[in-house]
DNA sequence: CTGCATCCTCTTCGATACTG
DNA sequence: CAGTATCGAAGAGGATGCAG
């Protein structure tokens, strides 16, 4: 942190600013916070940083002493939250309960990205309600182009893995929706029941997982959340 | 907030972010939290900030819905928190309390800045058991260039005045301290007493004003805070 | 795979002066 | 008092290439 970015204030917040408050550093924790240690790993979870930024970033959080660079068993570099680092997390996440609780609903709705909703979605799944050995999940959002359109939730072994080809297996159930809808769902704007009711959303295939949804199916960490706010 | 500036995604962390984490906007939210509501006292709270960048902000804090532009009684601007913006108050609380456990005492005692810390101060002394009708207390930096030496606090009809020249009364309390010092006393680092019995702080005048220093000299909010980390 | 370096463009920031 | 205008400097983003 040189001098040009200082706000030269002894006032913690001015000092704890320095560190949090600079751009895709909330992101960033946030990704730390909720598990990604590698470079890449990150930078999926923050695909439009470029990665020389990250990298910037990553140095300067090392720096602050909030998070380590460690060397994992296999020598690939890992980046871990110190204690100070998971301290932080009260505030990222106070940021965000904030964010749910007062941001309109159509704002946030107007940053509707697949990749970022099915890599949040494989993270927060829950394993334990699906059938064994294996059980398959494939989205389809017919409106977007080839490439964005179909996604597979393939889980075995207490694994969830997200792939955008045709993993090949049977699958269990099918759902259809648009990202907007399912985004919503996914944010607890609103239910699964209700945009099947409303047409919006269909799901077919295996009666179980269908029933289950809502055990597998976890929701964002701020979806518990209600808005202040009417869109 | 134009394209350029948003991160792209829907997640609550993001969204807020690009509210709060923007160069200056904690610094701001701070001292509206603190009381200001004018744009010369915020002016003065965040002393380095253009007055260009300041005015920006404030639009940016208003279109979010944080703040809201007033007329008050004399038709001057003034600029207030609005629901969202005392929700907000928790994460500027939380940041600043982060700050207060996890950076070294050495990285925020290098920004010491007497107008700062006498503005805090004045803000935050509780005049109750101050002598009635008026007390006056002179604070010296012999070390800083005149101009910053010399401060008094007048503390008259519960209200506090902070002068940079002398008012003229008589004085019923003189501190002469190092600029270093009375930040640390005011960041809760040190104390009063172990300052004077270290021969860094010198208080004279009024033994009943002396005595009851710990009650009238209000700490910085973050003061009860304990470090977690040894400079 | 995990990054870092470079070049380029565009935006933002800071400093200063100035106006209603 | 409450901002606006202007301009040069610095920072961020994108693209690309490369190294271990």
């Amino acid at each position: 942190m040189n001098m040009a970015e200082s706000y030269g204030q002894f006032c913690p917040v001015a000092m704890a600013a320095e560190i949090f408050c600079t751009r895709w550093t909330p992101l960033i924790l946030r990704e730390l916070a909720a598990g990604s240690t590698r470079f890449n790993d990150l930078k999926r979870g923050v695909p439009r940083i470029s990665p020389t930024l990250l990298s910037k970033r990553l140095k300067q959080l090392e720096e602050a002493g909030v998070i380590e660079r460690v060397r994992s068993a296999d020598d690939a570099p890992e980046y871990r939250l110190t204690p100070a680092g998971n301290d932080l997390k009260t505030v990222v996440f106070g940021l965000g309960f904030w964010g749910q609780r007062w941001i309109e609903a159509q704002s946030s709705l107007k940053n509707l990205d697949p990749s970022l909703l099915m890599w949040d979605m494989r993270r927060n799944l829950n394993p334990t309600p699906l059938p064994q050995p294996r059980c398959v999940i494939q989205i389809v959002y017919p409106e977007l182009k080839q490439g964005q359109r179909h996604w597979w939730l393939v889980i075995e072994n207490g694994e969830t893995d997200l792939c955008k080809v045709d993993p090949g297996f049977d699958v269990d159930l099918y759902i259809s929706t648009d990202l907007r809808t399912m985004t919503a769902v996914w944010m607890g704007l609103t239910t699964v029941r209700s945009e099947i009711d409303a047409g919006r959303m269909h799901i077919t295939g295996n009666d179980g997982v269908k029933h289950a949804i809502n055990q597998w199916l976890g929701l964002s960490p701020f979806a518990v959340e209600k808005k202040l706010v009417n869109a």
